[in-house]
Order: C-alpha cells, then structure tokens, then sequence
DNA sequence: GTTAGCACATGACCCT
DNA sequence: AGGGTCATGTGCTAAC
C-alpha cells in the first residue's frame, strides 16, 4: 500500500548485513504478515544452506529490501532520485508472483533453467579424499539424510531467520517492510526457484549436508536464496520481480522506465510516462530522466547479475563452511589467502585470527566478495593443482596396470573396468556437466522424500557408479568425446558469449 | 612534482573504454605535458598480455588516469567533487615509483608477494586430455614451446601485445599515454610489482607467454597488467599512485586525507589538512569532507581488489583465450553459459555469435567481469566433475591393478609406482599449491632466455614428474597428508580470514 | 537511439 | 571516529 519508494530489483543484499537490514526492519515491523517460520526446514536442505546461514541469515528469500528505498538520510542525488526510481527493473505485474528468488540462477535471459548443480559434484571434496578412505560411491547416502542443525556448525540463526540478532539499528523499518517483503502470506516459503533444482525444499537435503559436513561444496543452489539473491531480472523482464512488496503504486512515472523504454521493452514501456501534463521544458527533461532511470536498471541489472555469480562462487568453495570448531584444521591459509607471500603457507602466524575474537566472528561467517573472490581463485587453482596430479596418477596406474596385464596375460576384461586401459578422463563439458547435474537433480526430486539411502544412493549421487555411465551419457551431444583438447574445457567456450551472456 | 589531482589507486580502468575515457580525456586536453609514448612497450609483455590486448588496448600500464579527475561533465556531485577528491588514495611521492601495476597482485597487505601461478597449473587443461594422448608427462614441454597458434585454436595477435588490433578509436592514444603513466621514461616499464614477480619486466616473459598462447592459464600476473590493474593499494598506501598527469595544482586540502585521516596513515596522514585557514565552520565541513574522502579511498581500495581478483580469475579460466579461428571450437556453449538452459548445451544455435559478426568481436575480446564469472562458475563445476572423475577411475585403477598384483603375485614394488597402491591422490593444500607454483615460477624465471625447451620441461612444467615428488615435498608443512579432510582443501582455510584478508 | 560496460562517489551500515 | 563492505546512482564510453 503505501508508497514504497524503491522496489530495487537486486534483492537483498549481498551479505548479511544487508539481510541484517532487511530482517531488522521486518523484525522492527513485527514482520506482521509472518513468515513461514519454518526457517529450518529452508534453510536446512541444500548443501552449502549452511554457508547461506552464514551469509546473512536464512530468511531472505524473500524479503529483499531496497536498502535506498527506505533510506535513513538521502543526502546528495539520492533523496531526489527516491521518488523517481521506483520500480525500475521489473514489471509491475510479476509483482504479484512473488519473483523474488526463485535463486535467480538463471543469468542467462529468459530460460531461468538450468544452473545448479548436482551433488556429484558438491561431494567432490569429499569424494576425493574419500573416496579411498571408503565411502568413495556412498558419499552420496551418507549425505541426504543427517540432522541439519547437527550439520552446520552451530551457527543458531542461520535457520531461523525472524529474530536475527543482529541490532536492529535503525528506526523502525516496520512500516516500509510489510509491503514490501511479501505481503501475501503465501510467499512466505518464497517459492522455490524457477525451476529444476529445488532441493531446498523440503529438509531431506540438509540432511546431506550433514553427513559431508563440508565435503559437500557441489550443490549450489542455496546460497544465492539469501545472500545475493539479487535477481538475474536480465533480458526477459521477467525475472527481477521479485520483491514484489515493494510497492508500487507510487509515482506512475518512473515505472515504465525501466521495462525498455525505447525498445522492445514488452508490457510496461509506455506507460504513463511523460504525455499528461508536462510542459514542453519537462519533456527533455522528461526524456532524461528516463534514459537515467533505465540506465539505473540495467546498472542494477548487471551488478545483481555480478553479485549473483559472486555468490554462485562462494556456492562452489570447500572454504565455506560452518566451522564450528575453529580451532582444528584452519591454521596456515588464514592471512595469506591468494595473494600472500610463499611463507604465509608455511607459517601459521595468524592462526588466532581463524576464530577471531568475539562472538562477531562466529556470526559474522558471511564472507565478502572480495573474499569470496580470493578464495575462488585459490580453490581454482588448488583443484587445477589436484587435477593435475589425478591425471599424473591415473597415467601411471594404466600403465603399470597394463604392463602387468601384458607380462602375465590375464586379459583386460577380466578388469571389469569400466573404461578400457589406456582411455582418458576428459574434462567435461559444460554441457555435460550441466546435463548431468540436471539429471542429479532431478532425481533427487524424485525420490526426494522416499527416504535417503534410496534417493541418492544408486545414481543420485551421480558418481557414485564411476565414470563410465555418466561419460558416455553425456558425451553425445558435444560431438567430441575422447581426447581432444576441445573437452579441456579450454576449448569448451572459446570465445563466443562476450556480449550475449549477460 | 605536480600536484596531481587524482591518482586514483584503482589503477586503469577495468576495460578498454575506461581506457578510451581516459584517454580521450587526456587527448582532449592534449596532455600537454606529454606523455612517454611508448605504449607498446609496456603492453607487449605479461602472459595475459593478450588478454588484455583484448581488454583495452595496449597502453593502459601506465595511465591509470582517473576517469572522474577530467570528467566530460561533471553534472550533478561529480561536479564539486572534482577539487576535492584528488589524490585519494596514495601518496604523492610514491607517484615517482610508477606505482602502477606492479600487477597489484597482492592483495594482501604489504607482502605484495606471491600469488602468480605456474604454468603446471595451467597446463592443466592441456594436460588433462592430452595425457593420454600421448604427451602427459611432457606436456609442459609441449605447451610451452610449441607454437601456440596451433594449439590454441588460433587467435593469432595473441603474443603481440603492441599493434593490438582494437580500433583505435579514441584520438591517438600514445599523445596520452606518455604523460599520465610514468613521467620518467624509465618508469615506462613500469617498475615490476613490488617484489617477486616480474615478468612484464622487459619482454622475457613475454615469449614464453606467446609460447603458450592460452594454454598457461596459469600465469596469472599479466592479466592485471592493464585490465583490472587496479592496485591493491590497501594496508601500505603505497601502491596506488598511478596517474599524476591529472593535473593538478588545484585544492592541496584533500590530498592527506587518503593516507589515513585518523589511524596509521604512515606518511601522509597529517598532511596538510585542516589547520591553515579556515572558518569555524569550515572546520565541520572539512571533517566531513575528510571522511568522505577517506571513505572513497576505501572503497576504490575494496573495488580494485575485487575487481582485481575478477582479472585474476580471468587468468585462470582456459577459456579465455585468442580465438583467432572463431567457428572451430565454440559451438555450443556459447550462448548458454552458466544458467542457460540445459538445452543450451546440445543445440549449437548460436554458434554464429561464437565469432560475432564483425571485427567488433574479434578485437573486443576482453571479457567482462559477468562473463568472466559466470565463466569460473562453470569451470569451477566442470573441473570439480572432472577430478570426481579422474578420483572415480583412479580408485577403479588402483583396485584393478591391487588385484592383479594380488592374484598374480608380482610384487608392487616391481611397478615403482611414485606412491604405492591405495594411497590416494589428495587435494593439494592452498599453501602447498602456492608453494609449488612459487617454485616453478622461479624456475622459470631462471631459466627464462636459455630457450624454450629446458625452460619448462624437466622440471619446469612441474607435474611433469607424477605427482610422487611434487606431493611429498609440499606434504611437509601441512601436518596432515593422505587421508584426511582437511588436505581437501575444504578443511583448508575453513574460518579465519573473513575479516582479515582485505 | 538503445543496451551495455566500467569506475566512481556516496550514503547506509557494520565492526572495531 | 575510522576502516570496512555494500548497494546505488551517475557519467562516460562503446556497441548495436
């Protein structure tokens, strides 16, 4: 109802403290629509949930906030921007929809598919080390069912999202929240996303989570629910919605300017925007505001879309984890990160920092971009590292296995390999990466609450049944299979997709 | 000597418009004082110099320029603060350092260090299929030398950094670049970063990159070169210099406030601040102003690294590369990316926009920041799907290979495996990784000219060994080894460092 | 014209 | 206060 200035398409904020915000003010508002209040149950599913618990707090989904819609003192530009941005990214009819997440994975324009991942790949971490010890083709069982709160490393409020600690701060946000947070009741649960992945859904997953306490990097998904949730909004229009709540109905004007206004803006362009009763000074005027508004947009757009890949990193990373017992492993890597000099490995100087001081830090677990960023690069690199040796190794083993096969005979077949000696593991393509996580998660969906051991375990997990199946699944559409570098991943996406991803 | 109005740390703009900005700016005043007008020099270097050739152009290094200082028109706040921001971040003296690059890699503090990668790394890719193949083990050796435009699928001004094609566009850019970038000719070639690293030095590097046109992803340094460059900056104040053609002479005020108002600023904090001659009420006002520059410091402090990680994760992606020969390869993946639908993968629909249509494309290859994240996502999960692969097949290997040895009789040790049956292949430690690369780097630097052959091969592409040494020697540090979590790389840098790292 | 990219400055907020 | 992170809006620039 009331004229919430500033529906601002990308989400949430990215970290915490945006959510922080945000639930504070619905907090402060009393939230009086009321959430599910089955924080837990959301939050618990997908693997890295716990790493969104961190991140701010399990809530956000939906909320989504403007941050300068309610903004406490708009200096400068802002104040008079306020009543002009308004909607901005979306349409005034997804409004309804509950756009919101849906985890906006869907960079990509209209399709809003694909995307997440598939918890193969999660347990990677997991499985590589596991993989010997024994689990190895289990990994995947052991997951799905665990107690989530067990899982994570504590961190109280990651799941319930409502009273969040963290000092509310500002005035009371109340008002300005109720709208636009989702004023139906309904939302509440804020509708899975899009599409495929919804592994979020019920609780089975978190439970995966669990048993691979940190194993399970793969699963992607759920971060984005809170921390950057943004809003791919991107080509289709579609998307942003999201926060719904925010409002709209304030000033008519400014809403148009967002879905095109010269373009193939679809439903909203036109509208009421500068006809009535300007004079003919405002309409150059006119004109200008609105090309900023839509400039504002696609910023907006483009940095959620940012934002959204960041955390899709985060998604990715071993590093994140609930951590509860500080003390254990962390160590060396603290300081240094990525760029730090050669000794920071070595020496483990800084270890006290690993669980700083306070409480603050426990709660806080929500990494920035620039860590997120940091890490990614060293994760990258560490696996590339690992990768390398994998390969090493397996050479070696093929040959040695070969060698002995040729010295005593015993023909190959009686390997039951999956793969003849002497076949290489190609890098995968991303089409087959993202088929086969799709596929993953489909299952899953499947038999998601049939039980655990079932619902993974045979192929969910994926890779659980060795190469074999799955590369060969795959490999019919890339056209090339074996050994060609084009499987590097090197080759994958050559150069195409400068422009059009976005 | 001059005043310069805004060094802004945050180095050259992140792609080449900025650069253009700049440029042209300059251009437009004519950058009287002229600049060094080597541009290519500089440029031609780095591994990524290709890149970022693509990137922006050439010059860059050296400029940094500061967008805003000459602002076309300065509307709205942008206006006023022209006097006021200025120098920002750095001090002046270091001005004379050509602060520049440096690569700001080091996005830690002072160390300033580490953090370039190896070309083992990099290779990866490469490696991974063409193990088999045939190479594997002299992979390295292939890369390195090999004349790239073979492997790579052409792009061919990859090695030549100068000429880059890129329509020029703006003015004539060398008018511009000399001033800005490093008054003093010698700084041309930019001082190397701070300490280890310096390939971009003279033009050494350079080959070895052209050697490996994309396949050494691994190198990372070069990227920032010119694309993100940025500047760390951060906790020494040295860094973030760059630009001093600005011009300056305007409000000396502003100036101190970068250094560290308040805290530790080291040298300039105190400057010339607020004393002299002001009003009572100046004085609020110039607190204010004070902070605000102080904060916006910061925040160009934060934006460089981040972007600056963003490069470096460029870096590390195979699929940045040339691309010279745009139908080959790309295909599929193009459009779809990320989030694209699952669809996306098979159909090669857009395969035309692989080598967009016009020289636009070609030229335009740098990549943005959403591109260059969405495209690490996919890697990361690719890559994550691969080593789940490679641990699957290896673990299938490994029983294979025990059994027959068991059924046979043949001892192991007559296989000299580098490790014996059943030890797993662990994921790295960051430190470990960080370590490796270190090594190899210096091994490369050392033997750098000698020729490409050695250069890498023996020892030089690393993994060329099997993993045996590489893994054992880095074991030591860690504590931990084979079998546990924590060398996943998962329990590597589990908690610490959220705050610290910046 | 439109859409997009980037850097920037700024205000809000957080944590010392 | 001071440093930090974030989101935003803005101007500038290039590509369609």
């Amino acid at each position: 109802m009331i004229p919430i200035q500033r529906p601002s398409s990308s989400p949430q904020n990215f970290n915490s403290r945006a959510q922080q915000q945000q639930q504070q003010q619905l907090h402060h508002q009393q939230t009086p629509p009321a959430r599910d209040t089955h924080p837990a149950m959301i939050i618990s599913h997908q693997p890295f949930d716990a790493i969104s618990g961190y991140y701010g707090g399990s809530q956000q989904q939906q909320q989504q906030q403007q941050h300068h819609g309610r903004l406490a003192n708009p200096t400068s530009y802002h104040s008079h921007q306020l009543h002009k941005q308004q909607i901005h990214t979306i349409d005034p009819q997804l409004l309804g929809v509950s756009p919101q997440q849906h985890h906006q994975y869907s960079s990509q324009p209209q399709q809003t598919i694909v995307k997440q991942e598939d918890p193969t790949v999660g347990a990677l971490g997991d499985a590589l080390n596991e993989a010997y010890l024994n689990i190895d083709y289990d990994i995947g069982a052991g997951l799905e069912m665990g107690d989530p709160s067990a899982i994570m490393h504590g961190h109280p409020h990651a799941g319930a999202p409502q009273h969040h600690p963290h000092h509310p701060h500002h005035p009371d946000p109340a008002s300005i929240v109720s709208p636009m947070s989702n004023s139906p009741p309904d939302d509440l649960d804020f509708i899975p996303r899009s599409s495929t992945f919804s592994n979020h859904g019920s609780g089975s997953l978190s439970n995966s989570m669990h048993s691979t306490p940190y194993g399970t990097p793969g699963m992607q998904m759920p971060a984005h629910g809170f921390y950057s949730v943004s809003m791919p909004v991107h080509a289709t229009n579609g998307f942003g919605v999201m926060d719904q709540s925010k409002m709209m109905g304030s000033q008519p004007s400014s809403y148009s300017a967002y879905g095109g206004p010269g373009g193939p803006g679809g439903a909203g362009s036109g509208g009421d925007l500068d006809d009535p009763n300007l004079k003919p000074m405002d309409v150059i005027t006119e004109k200008r505001r609105r090309r900023r508004e839509s400039h504002n947009a696609v910023e907006r757009r483009r940095r959620d879309n940012i934002n959204e890949k960041i955390q899709e990193l985060a998604t990715l990373l071993p590093d994140f984890l609930p951590t509860d017992d500080p003390a254990a492993s962390t160590t060396n890597s603290t300081t240094g990160g990525t760029s730090t000099t050669p000794t920071a490995g070595t020496t483990p100087t800084s270890s006290s920092q690993a669980a700083p001081s306070s409480s603050a830090s426990l709660l806080a677990n929500r990494p920035n971009k620039g860590v997120i960023l940091r890490r990614s690069v060293d994760y990258i690199r560490q696996i590339q590292h690992f990768a390398m040796l994998l390969v090493d190794r397996h050479h070696e083993l093929d040959t040695a296995l070969r060698a002995v096969l040729d010295r005593t005979g015993i023909p190959e077949q009686e390997l039951g390999l999956s793969q003849p000696l002497g076949t290489s593991v190609e890098m995968p393509n991303l089409a087959q990466v993202q088929q086969m996580q799709l596929q993953m998660q489909q299952m899953q969906l499947q038999q998601q609450h049939p039980g655990q051991q079932m619902g993974q375990h045979g192929q969910g997990h994926g890779h659980g049944q060795s190469q074999g199946q799955q590369q060969q699944q795959q490999q019919g559409q890339p056209t090339q299979q074996h050994f060609d570098l084009a499987d590097l991943g090197l080759a994958d996406h050559p150069l195409d997709e400068y422009e059009n991803d976005m």
